[in-house]
DNA sequence: TCGACATGAGAATCGGGGTACCGAAAGAGA
DNA sequence: TCTCTTTCGGTACCCCGATTCTCATGTCGA
């Protein structure tokens, strides 16, 4: 094929135009995706098209289940081996028409597809000689798109770190920045942080940016995955609307990122919401603080999201570390868990349990599968060899804070 | 008089000579004090004394009882005022004899006295020159002595500033320091600090030394008055004995010190035994952390002694420091406070007063001198307002602590 | 090796007291 | 005046707490 037949080998100025020349040169509705088929531009005037493609269209991105199908189908993998046109029969259950379509690649490497729909007719050789023709002109928009799309990322990138560690001084410059970027910081934010059980694999990344940005509820500005932790700042307000909203968009994302990732997420939590852009690291702070404190303590704050649900919770990492630094041990404690060790008792258990309880020795002793009355007889033991007086709500507290303190710096060497 | 029958114009290696010489030539004991009334010297070979010599010799300072009887007699003042012999008679109920004092001052200041008993004989005219003659001598060994003592203390003080702020990198290298001031720096030690209601004037400082150095039951091997504290380094050891002793002792300083200054001590505790010379800051800081936390809750923390016995309330310092740096305000109380202020209620006393008491609801309502049915009907209430639910243990205790915190920031401006 | 004894652990019984529930009545505010 | 709030009396019920008893275990000395 000479440069006299290659119709695209010329400039084209946008993604559009190419779409278009393809779609005429070829008689056929055309649409070009990149590797994550996600929309970038499709041919215009198609006297027909399939409901894959308007699904396509409208949602900018195919839908989740025609990809699956080609997948299942042995289609995405083919093109991703060749640069030849791959042809592809009709898939009636997700509303697939016959189509061609060429993998866009650079070194092996997909930059993304072009689909060409047979509605109108069928395709011959010389159509696809054209599409891997039209292939090779995408190839130089994707690869130049790609790399602009990759530097306004990272400057994306650059700037939500920037905002989570505090680098802003004031919130309106923290603004003026994020808006050279496109991004409009509105007037209250919250970071959402959630935490995997281990790091989430790059492959995993599209996924996760589908899900969070697909989101109905609340609107996310930014988001990045850090090592084993996806980090969300959101627009936020006010008042119990956006609690319910933002508790909603925290539960959808865990369910979703449960469904569709192996690596299924652990822990969410969400920062108080900040009025200045330069507070976002308060947030960030807090929702880290939180995520970590709920893995620790999953059946006393598992059902938390928002940060100031902790309560006194919020200062364990403190108490341990003091705890530490101090070398500090309850002496009641100390002496209670000698007996348990000596006389194969278990006191503390029991002491642990009637705090929870709340003093209430029957609900306790259920707890613990014990008559009442050895329920009573143990507390008796215990304030004497603790020597603890129940009736002392401060020393109550002190125990059931050094008891939680324990339990925390006793696992907490594997985080 | 000239220098042949002056016997003290000679040069005296100690003050016991010199208080021998004046002895000699006056024929009378003879016994020489530093402006506080604590024994100098004394001649020896005296055939007869007075019980109130005798109780100086054995106490090493003049008893309490004869200094008051001798400030109310008027014979210190006017020995202040002249630096001529006077002439004291015998005051029978505390065992005094006739005898003569001369102050020893150095322009105008005094820095001493030497008395001579009468027991012998009258002084006569000549003997009282004499006297006179041997406070000029003693004042060129009570300068030397004063100045030799003040850079003694200073440097015991600079020592000790030095182990309470923790300078020294380790104990060895602190007991050495300590050694060559004459200084044993013993395995344990423990630090005390004593809050007085305004600053200590200088005067008292010696009544201060005074009682703390004759405590029995501890050591006390350094202290300092700073500002409004007190500030001891005892003798310590691990055990129930040394807690006990130290009680005690705490409580007789408050005690005297009580009795004794117009400036009364306000709280008083000690810091955990520590066994590292080094370490004497980490019990300074705990010590002053409990006297500070013992001013504030008076009523919760009034009877500790020890920095241990504070349990969660050690923590109370930073927790009104982070809700200040947070600005953060319990939602359930920020809405009962504007309950009580728009309805003239007081839901938040209520509740303080229930939590208190351990959520026990017949004697927070006869601490309230309200009927247990209102009580019943007010904490209903108080769960529907705040939005709390009195069976969440951790709930409680966030109220109760964030109460106490609330207490504290709002008081805390004075001190 | 045995029984006597002490101690620890748990269970049965029962009386007094605290709590939950209902309702009446007084007071405050619209 | 009506309604909501607040207080308090009455009552039934259940829980706690003290006492006592049983049973297992361990430790002596004879």
């Amino acid at each position: 094929m000479n440069a006299d037949t290659n119709p695209f080998n010329r400039h084209f100025d946008h993604l559009e135009t190419l779409a278009d020349t393809i779609g005429e040169s070829l008689r056929a509705p055309v649409t070009i995706e990149d590797a994550g088929h996600r929309l970038l531009a499709y041919s215009k005037h198609d006297p027909k098209t399939d409901p894959a493609r308007i699904a396509t269209i409208i949602g900018r991105r195919v839908p989740e289940n025609v990809v699956g199908s080609l997948w299942r189908d042995g289609v995405i993998p083919k093109l991703m081996e060749t640069d030849e046109p791959v042809r592809v029969r009709s898939i009636d259950e997700v509303g697939l028409g016959d189509r061609v379509a060429v993998s866009i690649r650079q070194n092996g490497r997909v930059l993304g597809y072009i689909w060409a729909l047979e509605v109108e007719r069928k395709l011959d050789d010389d159509a696809l000689h054209l599409l891997k023709a039209a292939a090779e002109a995408a190839k130089i928009k994707l690869l130049r798109l790609q790399s602009q799309k990759r530097k306004e990322d990272e400057e994306r990138r650059d700037l939500f770190w920037e905002l989570l560690t505090d680098r802003h001084p004031s919130g309106p410059q923290a603004k003026t920045k994020a808006e050279s970027l496109g991004i409009r910081i509105p007037d209250a934010t919250a970071v959402v942080v959630v935490q995997f059980a281990a790091d989430v694999e790059e492959a995993l990344h599209q996924s996760i940016h589908y899900i969070v940005t697909s989101s109905r509820r609340v609107r996310p500005l930014l988001h990045v995955v850090s090592g084993s932790q996806l980090i969300v700042l959101t627009e936020a307000s006010a008042g119990p609307r956006f609690e319910a909203d933002a508790s909603e968009f925290v539960g959808s994302l865990l369910r979703q990122l449960g469904e569709r990732l192996a690596n299924a997420p652990l822990a969410a939590g969400i920062g108080s919401v900040q009025e200045d852009a330069a507070a976002v690291g308060q947030s960030y702070r807090e929702a880290l603080a939180l995520v970590r404190i709920k893995r620790q303590f999953p059946a006393e704050t598992g059902a938390m999201t928002f940060y100031r649900e902790l309560g006194f919770y919020r200062h364990l990492p403190y108490l341990v570390e003091q705890k530490k630094l101090h070398r500090y041990e309850n002496a009641a404690l100390k002496r209670l868990r000698a007996y348990d060790r000596e006389h194969h008792a278990n006191l503390v258990e029991t002491l642990e349990t009637f705090l929870a309880r709340d003093g209430n020795a029957k609900e306790a002793a259920d707890m613990l599968h014990v008559h009442a009355n050895t329920l009573a007889y143990r507390l008796k033991r215990i304030a004497e060899i603790g020597g603890i007086d129940f009736g002392d709500v401060d020393q109550k507290i002190t125990l059931y804070l050094d008891l939680k303190t324990d339990k925390w710096s006793g696992t907490t060497e594997r985080l």
